[in-house]
DNA sequence: AATATAAGTGATATGTTATATCATTATTTT
DNA sequence: AAAATAATGATATAACATATCACTTATATT
């Protein structure tokens, strides 16, 4: 991802952080940048390390979670529950509310892509749910893939 | 669930390990019949205690682990990866190959119910994951809920 | 039946992901 | 500046999972 990109997104977050009167302090910014730097989905634990070889910062991985958390509320970040791992959103940029999201998730090495579950499409998992007496809480598809690059090798 | 519907699972379940020229040890179907009598999923350890508490058994975590891989490699069992927890197959009686599931899980006391996603819904879901360059990995639904018993209280 | 082979299980250690709790520091409000 | 609130650090531990080697049980072969 290209630098001037990252910046733009970053400003974005913050924007947005402040329209809803939170604070995208240094730390959660570093983390956020993590993320969004990066096409793979990465583990507390792997954005600790990355803080510290990148820029020098020792965060504990206590505030990693901490932050996760804050950005996840935010809806800057996504948590990708199949894997244990967490992925910056792709909307931050653009401002407006975006759709259910389908993650792809390859599992050879946490590649992402975040695409968009149709309406109809969404509707027929959740009257599925709903048949069953249950309700949806959180509208989010995860599915285990392998991406070409992965497949390839 | 009825103790002659449990029997009777246990029995078909036994039944597909021979036909495979696999074996359905003893231990194997302790744990199988852990999961067919609950309608929770439940964790590794879980079991460990269940075995110890329901039938005075002890299981090291390890075997247990090594157990639900075989389970899951039989299709007697499901893992549920973003509950990090097992159900057991409600196709086990009904020898007949199922549609891809769509397990509804409740994120309050873990119960599951597994229902079939229609042929257009994943197919709608496979064309967005090959829209993408990927490759669908493993043909299963898993979405966070709150069951009715739950939500009610 | 005795032996060899393979499959299953136990024991031990350790790795990975995540949370609880209390102390400290930084920011905002009064 | 003091008080209140928000954020972070430090420490401990819980929860989920795998690696590896030893031992036992079941199956196949002689």
């Amino acid at each position: 991802m290209p630098k001037a990109k990252i910046k733009s997104t970053l400003d974005s977050a913050e924007k947005q952080c402040q329209l809803r009167g939170t604070r995208l302090t240094q730390k959660r910014k570093m983390i956020l940048k993590g993320l969004v730097s990066s096409k793979h989905a990465m583990t507390a634990y792997e954005l600790v390390d990355h803080c510290k070889d990148e820029w020098g910062e020792s965060i504990p991985v206590m505030s990693v979670y901490r932050i996760l958390e804050f950005l996840v509320g935010e809806n800057l970040v996504h948590k990708l529950k199949i894997a244990n791992r967490y992925v910056a959103c792709i909307h931050i940029s653009c401002d407006h509310r975006h759709a259910v999201p389908q993650f792809l998730i390859c599992t050879g090495c946490y590649r992402v892509e975040e695409v968009d579950v149709g309406r109809s499409t969404m509707g027929a998992l959740k009257r599925n749910v709903e048949g069953a007496g249950f309700e949806l809480v959180s509208e989010q598809i995860e599915l285990d893939c392998i991406c070409s690059s992965c497949a390839g090798s």
